[in-house]
DNA sequence: TGCTCCATGTAACACGTTACATGATTGC
DNA sequence: GCAATCATGTAACGTGTTACATGGAGCA
């Protein structure tokens, strides 16, 4: 039940509408936790009802029913209240190595035009992270425990890629040397 | 929805009971696709249900309901299918990265138990997998195609703890570091 | 006026988790 | 005989996904 944490994170980090924070989910904490539109609407309707954050007409709604949400005292001490309980271990939920688990056994099956689209994905990703890199945590700037820790959490994304990249890498050579074996099932 | 493809692999690689198929679950695939005991049962009637498997009493059933499972010839095609078709990339969800982005702008709040904690499980685990590798694949055994593709499967595991273990004990490094600097939310 | 986009939702459903139920077997 | 364990489930609920609805804004 980690979603209603990442979002009042996300809005101590700053206050904004329902859509910003989606948007700003999407472009940096996605990649280690996914949340739709919707869930994220859901789940701010639960917040504002518990008393965690507050509600108003957004400076720039006009007419429409755009709203900024900010976060309450309560919901402060609950984010504290949860960071110091300990969470699950991350989970990873990776269906190419079910396929590559039956690519093993079964015959019939090329999974090297699915490695090397993942393999452009993963590069194009890395690349973009040592953009942000470059651009935000150079050598000089990475000084203030909040920037360090920011810095920590996208190394951690890069760290990923470049061993998702390596391992595909590995993987389509074996799949080519061992294209032409024997394979069969007893 | 793996799932159900997940536990066709793993009845082709060995046909069992449902408790059995659990047990193995456990041990190999959960790490990159997690299922309880209900879960499998679940899914294994309406698998059933399909016509992709079908079970009849298990050997050593005595006059309990233990039960074996078996691939149909409908269960293959339908995994061949699903193979085919292109996966969604790996889903990673790491509650910790959310504390990791609180905890740049919270005061309070002591992450290096927690990291600690984490550090001798993923040390635990990349000892497990190293003991896996060097007894099932020792450099003479790993020449057929299957036997390189499991060694690559559980190289992604390898891989994944050492990274882990890297990233947390640089996050250490950088959480006493920093432990002593000035953290205030404007 | 009609078309598209924006922002906020609703409804229905599939997947995943938690707690518990059942009947048989095993060990003391 | 009794408790613990094994194997298979059921029920209830919470999370996540998919498809669609609404009403205003911007533009031709």
């Amino acid at each position: 039940m980690s979603l209603p944490h990442a979002l009042l994170t996300s809005l101590m980090e700053r206050s904004c509408s329902g859509i910003d924070l989606a948007r700003r989910f999407g472009k940096s904490i996605d990649y280690f936790w996914h949340a739709s539109h919707q869930q994220i609407y859901r789940e701010l309707g639960r917040m504002e009802q518990a008393g965690w954050i507050e509600s108003c007409p957004a400076p720039d709604a006009g007419r429409t029913r755009k709203r900024d949400y900010r976060v309450l005292a309560t919901g402060r001490s609950e984010l504290l209240r949860w960071i110091a309980e300990p969470a699950p271990l991350a989970d990873v939920r990776d269906a190419f190595l079910i396929k590559a688990r039956a690519a093993a056994i079964l015959d019939d099956c090329d999974l090297t035009v699915e490695l090397q689209d993942q393999l452009v994905i993963h590069r194009a990703r890395l690349a973009h992270y040592r953009e942000i890199e470059a651009r935000d945590f150079a050598a000089a700037k990475g000084r203030t425990r909040d920037s360090r820790i920011r810095h920590m959490i996208l190394k951690k994304g890069i760290l990923y890629e470049e061993g998702s990249i390596r391992w595909a890498e590995e993987m389509l050579a074996v799949l080519k040397e061992t294209a032409d074996d024997d394979v069969t099932i007893k």
